[in-house]
DNA sequence: ATTAGCACTCGGATGTTTTAAGTGCTAAAG
DNA sequence: CTTTAGCACTTAAAACATCCGAGTGCTAAT
């Protein structure tokens, strides 16, 4: 169904209002704080309309309107003006996110920061299908190696191997170059099992050094694929919140891993996706929102920020932040064939 | 004052039910959960005495018993028996704190297995002042750097620096060693500023690979030194914080971190230092309690772990718990000069 | 020294009344 | 035909009132 000017009008300022006030809106409020030149009987005629439309919904038969999944996605389809961010906010995420450290480390800041400037967790999910670009074996101590791995979309991941017996430095740079010509490509998820097949291949010589060495990278490998949940905290400023069992369900959804995993997932590869309500297949989110912005260029993501939240959110804002973000980010990352390819 | 054995029974059993059920306790319950051979009225003259010397309170004229500060501090001191913690509780730390990885990150493992088994919020403080052991930089692009830091307690921190210009591979092992040589000692909290002294001093011909390892090293260090707090929402299972007020407010203490810093610095060096409520200087703390291990040897802690939450809270089986964690961290630390000396 | 018994206190649960915000509808006005 | 004034009606939430039970302190008897 098209809707009318005033009609859109009215169902923006719902939304805008709603998402600033938390509470439902009466046709009184719409006329005082919106400039709509018509009486307030008017808008409660359109109002009962766009509810019949299913735009908008009724907490109980003498409340205000609070806006439908629908009216929340017809508004961020068709209403929903692009909102530039404050300077505030700019210098935040700049000051934020220095550019030191690999990808891994900056979208870290980056969750961090945009769950500070939304007030919503935000759930970072690393690209899991990343492929071993190099992997260099340092001695730093007698029994101690720092194993140095890069994958093709730039991350860097290390971790410390113990030994139990020493080994000459020679022959650490001889295993180090024999792996790192030999794994190229490498699924990271599978590093751990690659590395301990080269023992029966043509490393037995090395056998216990590399069982060690595997060892430490399946630990460190998963512990990495974990989804990090900044902010979660957030949630107790919300009056949705306001009752403690329901800021508990939501932590639990959050902390569900199959949840998020699934829902996560099945965002397509576009740039920014916007999941709103019972748009979720999952029914426990049917209240939740997830704004999903897949960091990097269309052919080439790293990973997926997250933001979630009650579905009474600022989408507007949200968008600016993520694209803000992810602009930062184009320019962060990598030229691909210029820096990557020299690591021996 | 001392107790009798009767009233030491009849305080350490309102602690513990009370730590159990967080009601409080009336002589009923007192007489019919634990085998205490007197009547109600008997119990009652004898809390009543308790309450007059200040070990218990009444939230209200009608109510059961509360400990108060002194009570806890009685009962920890001279009533609480040793626990021995679950083969639940060893299995999961066991298989959580496995080894791998540096003493950062096995500090981080600690806290959140503490964490997860007390359901209490736990504060990671890693010692700050710390000196440089061996600095290394590594090349792994053309254009990237990696700067390993270790330092003698044994933490090894790195990052990544990137380059303006590249640089041949025997002069990033001259600039290595070389550092390495005239960095020992260095407070690492300081290590950017001695670096960029360094320029000044005899590698003008590195100033700007050394001004670039310096900036990232700064942000690095400067990063780590922040406070891990693991597992904030814990606290919403707890009744205490049924009203999302004071969750938010004790949330806002834990982010505080001056509150926090402060109260950890108070602690001598104890191994084991207890504060219980108005024990704490902090004015804003005084309805909880802080149990703060000291990890590692008398003379070489490496980071603190303070489980904090209400003064409500499960003394015996925290103080079994750190004491467990503290006694597989001594097997897991570096036998120091064993180790550390050979990274060159 | 202990305890049965009782009057007393008070928080919390339950029920009732009031208030304020907001609606839908009707009928009149534009 | 559209808009609006006016009013009866609905409901959540706040304010107030009542009741109940768990628990106490004290007295007097054991």
């Amino acid at each position: 169904m098209k809707l009318d000017e005033r009609k859109k009008k009215i169902l923006s300022s719902v939304v805008e209002d709603y998402i600033a006030s938390a509470e439902p809106v009466g046709s009184k409020t719409l006329v005082e704080k919106y400039k709509l030149n018509y009486s307030s009987a008017t808008i409660r005629n359109e109002m009962k309309i766009l509810e019949d439309e299913g735009y908008l919904e009724q907490v109980h038969i003498s409340s205000g309107r609070v806006p439908s999944t629908k009216g929340y996605r017809y508004y961020v389809d068709n209403l929903m003006k692009d909102k530039n961010l404050s300077m505030l906010d700019i210098n935040y995420i700049d000051n934020t996110i220095t550019g030191y450290g690999d990808i891994g480390k900056l979208l870290e800041q980056a969750a961090d920061v945009v769950s500070k400037i939304l007030l919503r967790p935000t759930v970072l999910t690393l690209k899991s299908s990343d492929l071993l670009e190099h992997i260099k074996i340092v001695k730093i101590s007698e029994k101690l190696l720092l194993v140095v791995i890069m994958s093709q979309n730039g991350t860097v991941k290390d971790c410390i191997a113990k030994l139990t017996d020493s080994i000459p430095d020679e022959r650490i740079e001889e295993l180090s170059e024999v792996l790192d010509r030999n794994l190229l490509g490498t699924p990271l998820e599978n590093l751990h099992i690659a590395l301990n097949k080269m023992i029966e291949k043509d490393l037995q010589k090395f056998s216990n050094i590399l069982g060690e060495i595997s060892e430490s990278v399946k630990y460190e490998l998963n512990k990495e694929r974990k989804k990090l949940s900044a902010n979660v905290e957030s949630i107790l400023d919300l009056p949705e919140f306001s009752d403690v069992e329901k800021a508990k369900n939501f932590v639990n959804i959050l902390s569900t891993k199959e949840i998020i995993d699934d829902t996560l997932l099945s965002i397509k590869d576009e740039n920014l996706g916007i999941i709103i309500g019972s748009e979720n297949q999952e029914l426990l989110l049917k209240d939740y929102s997830i704004i999903t912005l897949n960091v990097g260029d269309k052919d080439k993501t790293v990973g997926k920020l997250s933001v979630i939240g009650p579905k009474r959110m600022d989408y507007s804002k949200t968008v600016a932040t993520l694209k803000y973000i992810n602009h930062k980010f184009k320019n962060l990352l990598p030229t691909e064939s210029k820096n990557n390819k020299e690591m021996k």
